[in-house]
DNA sequence: TATGAATGAGCCTTCATTCAT
DNA sequence: AATGAATGAAGGCTCATTCAT
């Protein structure tokens, strides 16, 4: 499909540049059509921005669902998880840096990260209310969603430290994520608190 | 002093409008000075954004160092910090907005977030080496930097989360993340491992 | 072509304002085109200033080159060379004044002009040379460029007077010149000297 | 006097940077006295510059006749005066370039210069209507004054000249010039023309 | 279907110029 | 007598967006 190439163009373009920075010109021209072709797929800069947005930000959750299947144990969904998101990011770096470093806080994208961002936290609150659920033990559902919030913002950070350590594992990085926040987890629904 | 409020409306307004919507005449009205002083105070746009920047997380550093004194333990000290960070971001919302939401992926603005946030990381790293230190385990000193910076992110994670939820307690918030992770590390400091 | 409608606009304009108060807008406005056209042709406001110097600088020594044929005794080639001159100015008020009234002294026009100069300058010296050669007489080249710089000095001169009063007969003033450098140089050539 | 001061700031200033680009902060700098002292003084930035165009031409013309005094026959006035003139140009490069460089062609200033170059074209016409008296034939005197515009050009050129090559000597390149004109004149004054 | 050509709108930046002290 | 501080006004340049072809 020729949209396809063009939000190939689009990421490669307002990665290097920023969302601002990015000419339309540039953009069209790495996509190799004309100008007015790009209005006529999309529409405007930033209805093309939020298409890219969307485009990457599907592939990034369909990664990180496709890794961890339904039929594995809480700790292994959420390891094959992590592992997914930072795998994703280290190789998809243009992807990345257009979701988190142009649509941060510049709306109307940001409301689109956001969104992103609730979804994959919920994804992962789902997982420990399953381990909660084995347990057996009292864990108020708004709790489970801080901490779901907490390891994805965790996890982003790492994402962005293997950006910035090209040279770095990603999955030893998600291992060390991975344990501290599970044994830290697991005294939790045991019922230990830090205080 | 003057330049005082010149920076205070140009977090009002960088926050407001994010930096390359932000126009210099709206900043200037906003001082309640017009635009030449702008100029003449701080310079070009750039330099005031970034002026405005190395006030904010000056500001934000400095709650986080004097919340978490010295003589206290580790776990005292981090959980001090996290609570001093979460609620200067809810006290100081369009400060935060102009650090996290616009700096981000901007350069170079980036650059001077990036290292405001290896400060951080390296000063929660020293705070777990302490620890480490005193239940004599051999952790590498890269591996805790490495959760230095996950606990950043997943700071920095439930900080906006506390934004966007005003009714929320920052206090509780705080508190939840603790949980998790110094629980987590505890084991981790004997020597346990989730694999 | 419209980058010669441009040009033309831009004459006028830069000959009434001056280089410095003449406005990209007005300009535009002139040509009957929008700003960004003129950024579109051009480039920069300098660099149309420098379009404009160089087709009104060449249209000026086509016109003397023209003039002055090959074929012609090198009093002849002056006499037609100074009357093109003249008359050129007369009749392009415009460019002359951007030539010489907004060029001269304005970096990095002057060089500009002054190359421009330098090679009238080299080209009365040619017609010299061949009279000399003629002659038989031994004067220096350096002698003889000087004398050119002279001559196109006293011909800029008199185009300025020309402009200024617009009813003298252009033929009459170029003949008056004429008659005392040739005259002059003719006694020269046989070696007579003032002291 | 202070705006004696002020006037040799504005010559430096002016010559350096061109009349627009050239800051009345930068001049008051130079002069090292406030801003508000420069509009004390002079008044606007134009008439700064107004004032400066007067005093350099004034002292450009005063050296001239200082130089051709009354009891020498013509021909040793005209040669002491260009003299004079270039040797003027050549020790006083920054008025001569703020006199010429700048004022040409740019108004009001160009109408200062072009009365200051009428005044010496006439003292030129002056110094031929002499010769002309004595050799007792008739010339007219329209006639004179355009020889002395003439005459004038040239000397500018070559001033020009002189300022471009430093190691020119000054006297030896108004000697040139008077070997041309001088004879030129002579054979003029004899009747002769050139056609 | 695809584009070359065109523009309206806006923003950063700089000065000449003047008060209030 | 002198100035630090302040501003109104203006201009170059860019770019998202759209006709006419």
């Amino acid at each position: 499909m020729r949209e396809q190439q063009l939000l190939d163009a689009a990421v490669v373009v307002f990665s290097k540049r920023g969302y601002h920075s990015a000419s339309v010109d540039e953009i069209a021209d790495t996509a190799g059509i004309s100008k007015p072709m790009v209005y006529e797929y999309v529409g405007t800069k930033e209805e093309l921005f939020v298409a890219v947005l969307h485009r990457e930000g599907a592939r990034l959750i369909g990664a990180i669902a496709a890794a961890s299947g339904d039929d594995l144990s809480p700790d292994e969904q959420l390891w094959r998880g992590l592992r997914a998101f930072i795998g994703f990011v280290a190789s998809h770096r243009d992807g990345w840096s257009v979701l988190y470093g142009q649509a941060r806080g510049q709306e109307p994208f940001a409301a689109v990260l956001a969104q992103m961002r609730a979804r994959m936290a919920e994804i992962v609150a789902g997982m420990l209310a399953r381990s909660v659920a084995v347990a057996g033990l009292p864990v108020r559902a708004e709790e489970l969603l801080t901490m779901g919030y907490a390891l994805v913002g965790a996890a982003e950070a790492l994402a962005d430290w293997v950006v910035e350590h090209p040279d770095e594992e990603p999955d030893v990085t998600a291992t060390r994520l991975m344990n501290v926040v599970w044994m830290g987890i697991g005294r939790l629904l045991r019922g230990e608190t830090w205080r």
